[in-house]
DNA sequence: CACAAAACTGACCGATCGGCCAGAGTCTGA
DNA sequence: TCAGACTCTGGCCGATCGGTCAGTTTTGTG
């Protein structure tokens, strides 16, 4: 059982680091100490592998999504604070999803991370419809996500304390999608 | 000569869509309509046809930075209207350069794209230290240019006009990075 | 200890990849 | 007309990929 736990967080560590198409089956074994067939003996194959890695973040934003579509009207501050936790919690998926979701969209898992992504834009563009507000909605969570994906690559994230993380994201989301309410713009 | 130009914008529309890795040399050329010892004429090898697609993008953006960094300090506001000029000019290039940088900086062309994207963070941090200033230009710079690489993927941009965009990242992005100066935050 | 289930492995398979090469058309200027 | 450069192609190569399978080792349990 130990092994099958390796194996997923090194494989979680390769696809967002090397990308999912460049990384073999035979180098993850070879991370984890063992032989490829012993990978492919955990996981039925490699698209599964995937899956089982990125399914759990998708069944919680599917959840938040669910409880938001059907608990009435979407209170935005209250999303937002629930969305950057997700994203926090799952920090490690985010880039997989966010750098290579459009890529491998034909790997199942995938495609349904696009699709929770658009339900996500879809529930904010029901109240806004000026460009701006599209385009401030894009620039705020494809911001976030990107950030926390590329945070090491560019050097911009480092050693930062992750609550710090989080209040900063809060302050910034909040400016960018939570309607003017006490600040005038 | 058409055939090499063809081929270019083939090349660059399948990398950005299905991604450098997953985007076979035959499978360009089944859609230029030759094969695939002709893709090998003009182009080198599969690494030369993506550097010959990135590199100008990333000459255009050099010349920027390196404008800004040998012409005294930074003006922010006027570095920022250049730069997400240069972004909508490039924007083809933008999805291959944000999505699949990470994943491919064992290219050359695709390291070089990442170093000149830590240029331009460092450009940026020289005035700022905090945490919150830091995740704010990431997630300025970062959203800018996730809106524009997954714009079509979410159904964000549709059929906006170029300049309508123009005028509203510069707009989010000022609020952003822009020192408070008018605006009390 | 016995024995079945679970865990693991080496060898192999077909497919596809990027790249190479000898040669065949095609075009142009002397 | 002909020589030489340019353009293009089919066929081939070695490497690597994900995946299969027969069989061995390890483990847990009565």
């Amino acid at each position: 059982m130990a092994l099958h736990d390796d194996l997923r967080s090194i494989a979680l560590a390769e696809f967002a680091a090397s990308g999912y198409a460049a990384t073999s089956l035979q180098r993850i074994a070879d991370l984890a100490g063992t032989s490829k067939a012993s990978v492919l003996y955990h996981f039925a194959s490699k698209e599964l592998l995937l899956a089982d890695i990125v399914s759990p973040a998708l069944d919680d934003m599917e959840r938040l999504i669910e409880t938001i579509e059907h608990g009435g009207g979407l209170r935005r501050a209250e999303f937002v604070e629930q969305f950057v936790d997700l994203l926090l919690m799952h920090r490690e998926v985010v880039p997989l999803v966010i750098n290579q979701g459009a890529t491998l969209d034909d790997v199942p898992v995938m495609h349904r991370a696009t699709e929770i992504l658009r339900r996500v834009t879809e529930l904010f563009r029901l109240a806004s419809g000026s460009t701006l507000e599209k385009l401030r909605f894009g620039v705020a969570f494809g911001g976030v996500a990107y950030t926390l994906a590329a945070a090491e690559r560019l050097g911009l994230s480092g050693e930062i304390p992750i609550d710090e993380v989080r209040s900063a994201l809060l302050l910034i989301l909040r400016d960018l999608l939570v309607p003017a309410e006490s600040t005038a713009r």
